[in-house]
RNA sequence: GCCGAUGUAGCUCAGGGGUAGAGCGCUUCCUUGGUAAGGAAGAGGUCGUGGGUUCAAUUCCCAUCGUUGGCUCCA
């Protein structure tokens, strides 16, 4: 054998035996370094760090520092759960078991076993016995005729059917200790690295994402070298939890929900009501000054006009069933969206290419059935608004209208601070034609206007396949709640489809007939969705023109409820929202009080204030700011809310 | 819709085959206190709902509804 050259990424290069493996390499630069090596970046592939280097190549060392390295540990770590579940379930059937962005998971058959998460502790137990074992991962490359006779002898028809799609020559077996399985790898070097583990929960899973085929067993788990690092990350999780909007949507008595009035059906209660109108009236602000013209139409439409839209046709057995008149025998769906209605208003009178843009605002409630087990606090629902509004223009304003609607999503989210989201491009799915409605031709000229505007505005973007819906293609801005889910707030969707549905037309300076676009858009996407996300980017401290209780009045004692009572009529009438706390407490309990319920303002009202005709001012969080007269004090909060609202340019 | 979990006072939760408990909140009384919990007394629950087993069910079993972790779906 001979040498070879490594490259490191620092462009040193060390010349060594060929057959050599990462691990090797490690060594010679320091023991220390071997002992962290989880796998190894070689010409820019993933292997495992124990592997032969044969040939001259550029080579990284992965740890735990490095999201690969992290991906081989947990992937590594889903082979030794399913070692363990194989030795305390015999004849369990493996499917597939990836690494995940926290953790791992595995999907197993466990037959006719019923399995909960009681039985997690007892495997958790195994894995961390098998770990001590130190057991090496060891590649297996393998011909696929002799992997078929494997499976088929063990009885695994998932991994026979993986199988199927894999082209012989390029079929790895990966075995630590009495575990094999199908896997191309890589992996650490030993299980001894795996030092904590915890089996998260269990969850039904249809295999290959088919929900007309076998359900099986999967089970979520997390593992990391130290101990350490898995109580910080179940700390975490916890204090995840605490922002979750359910909580405290409850706590802050914002919204609730009721089984008689139905599921997914949201109430939103007095403070939760305040949120909202202050969300809308943002951007009802914004959207003038962007030139919509707000409009208003009923929650109900005739059958026709989704049969017309085409909404009927893809969705109607699924939606909300309809209602019907015995007299007259109508039919009336509740309206999944507002864009059928905008259509009809868009019809009401011809238009010349000259009135375009017409951009048409509403705050409109749509109904859909989601599915039960979809059901989620405020984030899907089954009744909500949306900030939405239709664009109709000519085919040569799509991309200045798209631009025009990426800043006003901006805005919005810069306001609010949002700055946590992805920008997603949602293109068809080239392999499921039948899925959408429209033509090629259109399809490809919204997929080109939404690349080109994005690109404009310099957009960071990520292309998903086959997520457009089923009319058009969309931007939608992504933001992750508390406990890792992403969902869809703002929405921009151009649709070639309904405008032909619809047989919308406007004049052209040809004085000919053509056809507009439209273009869909919701900044905030729904407002329930987008108050959820508010609650737990906030943690419930919301800006002060957001609060639904800005102040609290705190007398010292009863003698000055009178003084206190003339203070809450003063800000009232500046249009400032709060509360007099009138108990025969003590100050110290109704700050307590105060401060748990995130109030922005503290007026401490006593003696020294009653006679000097002042308040005392006490900031959540912060504590006392010194006294202030009322007038001062309305001066003062005025200016902290213009400042949180910003110049408001769009 | 599917798999798993769960449902006890307004809230957070404990309990368990012999018809229920804590803390907070609430009510009343005492206290009138200066920047994160003053004291005492009291009210409040057919233990989600419907069946079954049992002398006896809130507790065990089944069904159903809600909530919930995932999967599928998502106009």
């Amino acid at each position: 054998m001979g040498q070879i050259q490594i490259t490191l990424p620092d462009g040193s290069q060390r010349a060594y035996e060929a057959g050599v493996t990462s691990l090797e390499v490690a060594q010679s630069i320091s023991e220390g370094l071997m002992r962290n090596v989880l796998a190894a970046k070689v010409d820019g592939e993933i292997w495992d760090a124990t592997r032969p280097l044969k040939a001259d190549c550029q080579l990284q060392l992965l740890t735990w520092n490095d999201a690969n390295g992290q991906m081989a540990f947990w992937h590594s770590s889903a082979h030794l759960m399913a070692e363990a579940i194989e030795a305390l379930y015999p004849g369990a059937k493996f499917a597939i078991g990836p690494p995940i962005e926290n953790g791992f998971y595995y999907d197993i058959d466990f037959g006719d076993r019923s399995f909960s998460s009681d039985d997690l502790p007892k495997i958790e137990k195994k894995m961390k016995e098998l770990a001590k074992q130190k057991n090496a991962y060891e590649r297996i490359e393998m011909p696929k005729s002799e992997a078929v006779a494997y499976f088929e002898e063990k009885g695994d028809p998932y991994k026979l059917e993986l199988l199927e799609d894999l082209a012989d020559g390029s079929i790895t077996f990966y075995k630590q200790g009495a575990f094999t399985d199908l896997c191309r790898g890589p992996h650490i070097p030993h299980t001894g690295f795996i030092k904590s583990v915890k089996l998260l929960n269990v969850a039904g899973a249809y295999w290959r994402g088919d929900e007309n085929r076998q359900q099986l067993t999967r089970i979520y788990g997390i593992t990391f070298p130290k101990e350490k690092e898995l109580k910080e990350y179940l700390e975490r999780l916890e204090e995840a939890k605490k922002r979750d909007h359910r909580k405290i949507g409850k706590e802050m008595e914002l919204f609730t929900f009721s089984e008689k009035v139905g599921k997914g059906l949201p109430l939103w209660l007095p403070k939760g009501a305040v949120l909202r109108e202050r969300l809308t009236e943002f951007m009802r602000k914004a959207q003038v000054r962007a030139n919509y013209e707000p409009v208003v139409s009923p929650h109900i439409g005739g059958k026709e006009l989704y049969v017309t839209s085409g909404h009927y046709a893809k969705y109607g057995e699924d939606s909300f069933q309809p209602i019907n008149t015995p007299e007259e025998g109508e039919e009336f769906l509740l309206k999944p969206m507002n864009c059928p209605h905008h259509c009809e208003m868009y019809k009401a009178k011809p238009h010349s290419y000259k009135e375009l843009p017409i951009r048409f605002a509403e705050f409109g409630t749509v109904y859909r059935y989601e599915q039960s087990g979809e059901l989620h606090g405020l984030t899907r629902v089954r009744g909500f608004t949306q900030d939405d509004a239709h664009i109709f223009c000519r085919p040569d304003q799509v991309k200045e209208e798209f631009i025009a609607v990426i800043d006003l999503v901006m805005y919005v989210f810069e306001t609010l601070g949002f700055h946590d989201y992805t920008a997603q491009i949602s293109l068809r799915d080239p392999k499921k034609p039948e899925k959408y409605i429209g033509t090629d031709e259109n399809w490809e000229r919204a997929e080109a206007a939404i690349q080109e505007a994005s690109a404009e505005k310099g957009l960071k973007t990520v292309v998903e396949y086959g997520e457009a819906a089923f009319y058009g293609p969309k931007l939608d801005f992504m933001v992750r709640d508390a406990i890792g889910r992403k969902w869809q707030l703002g929405t921009i969707q151009v649709d070639y489809s309904l405008p032909e549905r619809f047989e919308l037309e406007y004049v052209g300076s040809d004085n000919q007939k053509h056809r507009p676009v439209m273009i869909h858009r919701a900044p905030f996407g729904s407002l329930e969705r987008f108050i959820a996300i508010l609650i737990e980017n906030t943690a419930g401290k919301f800006p002060l023109w957001l609060a639904p209780e800005q102040f609290a009045i705190l007398p010292i004692s009863d003698k000055y409820n009178d003084y206190a009572k003339e203070i809450l009529s003063e800000l009232k009438v500046e249009d400032i929202r709060g509360y007099l706390d009138d108990r025969s407490e003590k100050i110290g309990k109704k700050i307590r009080d105060a401060e748990i319920a995130l109030v922005p303002y503290m007026l401490i009202i006593g003696e020294k204030e009653a006679e000097a005709g002042t308040i005392s001012i006490r900031k959540k969080g912060e504590g006392d700011l010194g006294t202030k007269t009322v007038e001062e004090f309305i001066a003062f909060f005025k200016a902290i809310v213009k400042e949180e609202l910003g110049t408001q340019k769009v």
